[in-house]
DNA sequence: TGCACATAATAAGCATAGCTACTATATTGA
DNA sequence: TCAATATAGTAGCTATGCTTATTATGTGCA
């Protein structure tokens, strides 16, 4: 049983990832790129190091999702005046634009993926992901979704 | 908070894609190779589109991790007698012993995930998360994850 | 028969995501 | 001071996974 449900739980996100895609494609903005911007939203002016360190993801792919943001005109990098190597990070006015444009996309996404789970039972998927997420994550860390 | 299981639901299966895959590394297969080298030892002689349908992948994504496995020897694609446009997939005998080694490594890692969640709660988790799966699902169709 | 349509698979191109290796810059410690 | 080490970011390679388009083959209908 244990097996269905590792290869469900990432069946379910898949599906999610897909459904998000779709709706994103019309605004021209992915959902890896889209948590970017959210995320940049909420601390702009992070280094690249530390933007990757939230997103969980490796330096590298940050840094290749920078350079597309870029060359939409979405984000800008700039030259840290203490620190030559890193850059700053920071969201262009159109950057702003497509968040705004995009997070009822969002919420409307999720809600009809929960369609049928009440307000108990998504709290408690919330807790269970939560437990997931920490049996999986070597150094817990802040959930940084919003 | 619907945002946040969202994005909950995406992390906790990437965490759990990443941790299968450090552990498959050592094996030499990754963990979508290993979905199909899994279905294949059940539905030997397929055709690449079902296995796609099954997979719930695209037949080109498909396609291509066939080229992969078949590069490395673990899966044999053979011509179909009645039907000169599909190929048959079937498991080679080193294949067979990939999906026999990985096997108890991948029901160990979902153990380590789903550790402190009771048989109850594992079964309320399994349930909502078809229940998600169904919602984003434009057809329904049956779980194929053994 | 033969043409229209459907189906199986592949091709090209893009984005995400990881690994190892590398460069440039900071920091630490002898 | 200067060598060793750490850190920020990038480059090349590989693998998934999607979209649209193309090729080859089957099927159905007039």
């Amino acid at each position: 049983m244990s097996d269905d449900l590792g290869f469900l739980l990432g069946d379910a996100a898949r599906l999610l990832r897909r459904s998000f895609d779709e709706r994103a494609r019309a605004v021209g903005v992915t959902r890896p790129q889209w948590r970017v911007l959210a995320l940049l939203k909420r601390f702009d002016g992070s280094a690249q190091v530390t933007m990757a360190d939230m997103l969980d993801v490796e330096p590298i792919t940050l840094g290749r999702m920078v350079d597309r943001l870029q060359d939409a005109g979405l984000v800008e990098r700039r030259a840290d005046p203490n620190d030559r190597r890193t850059w700053r990070l920071h969201l262009t006015a159109e950057g702003e634009q497509k968040i705004e444009a995009l997070r009822p996309t969002a919420l409307a996404l999720f809600d009809d993926a929960l369609a049928g789970l009440d307000a108990t039972q998504r709290t408690e998927l919330e807790a269970m992901l939560n437990i997931i997420r920490a049996n999986l994550t070597r150094k817990p860390h802040e959930v940084l979704n919003g």
